[in-house]
DNA sequence: AACCTTCAACTACCGAGGTCGTATTACCGC
DNA sequence: GCGGTAATACGACCTCGGTAGTTGAAGGTT
């Protein structure tokens, strides 16, 4: 078990910023975070020192300014956190979430279909790999 | 949109306490945690003491002591942690978590069956409904 | 050389969750 | 009535996420 990839709001729209671009800068960041709301430029650089601290992140020099880049994939902190609030809401069965969504909340149409493909393979697998 | 029913670990524990048994004094909800881990009573009184003012408990008084219950539901925390989550890693997207659960989380093929009866009927409905 | 801008570093704070220790109060058994 | 016990009330403190001001250095500009 990784220690936990555990981010809050602010971490982890940084942390998209990255995966997105793979490398950017505070000031990058920053520019690319504008768009949900305005934060001082050392919020940002605060933030990232702390997810760096915390291992998420790393940095290069490039002259005098930070390249930050993330240490962690996507898939592996959505991984995380999905697991963390299964086991909390479900004690750790996927299905029973599965379920809650499926009877719970509102899912396109479209999307049922898609879903429907899905577990049909699931199932393939299941009985073959 | 009612006021985000946010939860901590112990929060959450607790209220899964006063879900299962409807009301419980501090000394029962401790000794129904007990399980997990060994934490001091006033650990206990003082976050049922936050939830109320948070307004997700409240209590009446037996004799000397507090007798709490939840005053929101089971349903409506998982909805809106499952909803909150949802937003965050997939931009409300229900069906991409549907998705990630099917192709990344190890799922009972037994429960896959019921999956696939649960969406096949959620299929009908949208048709008729 | 003096200045101005741009960085990162450092410090400070706030709120919330979590964890307790201590004070106070109220009751119960002698 | 006195002492002990059982409950709540209150306050302290820690961690973490989030937010930002200030400082100090580095480097370009005139």
């Amino acid at each position: 078990m990784e220690p936990s990839h555990h981010l809050g709001d602010l971490q982890h729209a940084i942390m998209r910023v990255l995966w997105e671009r793979g490398e950017a800068t505070v000031a990058q960041v920053h520019e690319a975070l504008r768009g949900e709301r305005e934060r001082a430029l050392t919020t940002i650089a605060t933030m990232l020192t702390k997810l760096e601290k915390k291992g998420v992140v790393a940095h290069r020099t490039d002259g005098r300014q930070f390249v930050y880049r993330a240490r962690v994939s996507e898939r592996e902190v959505t991984r995380s956190m999905v697991s963390e609030l299964t086991q909390r809401l479900f004690g750790g069965d996927v299905g029973a979430l599965v379920g809650h969504l499926l009877t719970e909340q509102e899912i396109d149409p479209r999307e049922l279909e898609r879903l429907r493909a899905l577990i049909a393979a699931r199932e393939r697998e299941g009985r073959e790999g």
